[in-house]
DNA sequence: GCAACCGCTTGCAAAATGCAATTGGTTTGG
DNA sequence: CCAAACCAATTGCATTTTGCAAGCGGTTGC
């Protein structure tokens, strides 16, 4: 677990830092997804593995991409917090949906929120930044969205409407599972 | 070196595409570095080994963000060249750039580019673009840009500017290893 | 003609990954 | 009050990926 430094180019240490098969996932469920549990973070889209989870959290929170906090309502609960550096991914989150979305082959369901992030653009961007400072460093609510639906709501909503229409709009839909 | 797959999330599918600790810096140095062929790529500031990066290349080519072809100059020699997919990447990595200059340990000198890309954002970045089609693609010139300095000849250099700085400023620098 | 260069490839050791089972402890529901 | 479910990991082990160093047959430039 040691730093890497290959060179001191901004983009090699990036790709130290976040680089990896699963980092950017892990980050990904935490800011689209708003898990913070160790619990809700292995039932991950893509099945990530405890003894993977546990290092690359380990290294998220050592590069300062995380905090690590005890739940105070129960004692065996961890709760991961996004740090400043791991909010400022949002920009670069949303070009890499935008991308992904243009050239790879995404299921609809599952690239909506990256279709409605790059709509929404660097307005939605600050916003939904703002929203994660209050969430996770405990900010207080900034003036101008006082009121406005959260982001990920927006989100979430989103995806869910793609989720009921493709299974036919009448039929019940495991939104906790699937989300 | 099948296709992964793991999920049709566009954040998952970048990251099975180009989410390794060595694809982006081969992409990185054929797009700032205006590197083409196998040997010049081999003298990255990171070292890849041959190996590495020709199961990369290989990967790359596959997956339609490169194209590979003799070099009619050369009989030994393969062409590598930038594909609208890689192009795009662009805007990426400026952010990535900027986000890595932020919050990591970068150089001066090495950072310097990342810099100069973050000012001059998104029309800076598409002049990029439309010179890498030119370079790459075939593409003709772009009429609002005939006449304009090239940006990768403006980011090499603000690089040397730096290194020539940091080095006295008097004393010879060997710009073609170091760049 | 020979040294330097061309894009790889090979052999092998070390490290990372992935799976399944398990740990010691806590909380919840009956 | 007890058992079942849940908590964040950890362990052992097999497989895969990575990394280093050396070498390949061939081409080019002097």
């Amino acid at each position: 677990m040691d730093v890497a430094r290959r060179s001191g180019c901004p983009i090699n240490l990036s790709v130290e830092v976040f680089g990896d098969k699963w980092s950017l996932l892990i980050l990904r469920d935490m800011i689209f997804g708003g898990k913070r549990h160790f619990r809700e973070m292995l039932r991950s889209e893509e099945a990530i593995s405890s003894n993977i989870l546990a290092d690359r959290l380990k290294m998220l929170v050592e590069q300062g991409m995380l905090t690590k906090a005890d739940d105070p309502t129960h004692k065996q609960k961890a709760i991961y917090s996004l740090t400043e550096m791991s909010i400022s991914l949002v920009p670069i989150m949303a070009h890499l949906g935008a991308w992904g979305s243009r050239w790879l082959p995404v299921s609809e369901e599952l690239s909506i929120r990256a279709k409605l992030m790059e709509e929404g653009g660097p307005a939605m961007w600050e916003q939904f930044m703002s929203e994660l400072r209050q969430e996770h460093l405990g900010q207080s609510p900034a003036a101008e969205y006082v009121g406005a639906t959260p982001i990920r709501a927006k989100l979430q909503a989103a995806y869910e409407e793609v989720v009921r229409r493709k299974a036919g709009g009448s039929q019940a839909v495991d939104v906790d599972a699937a989300s």
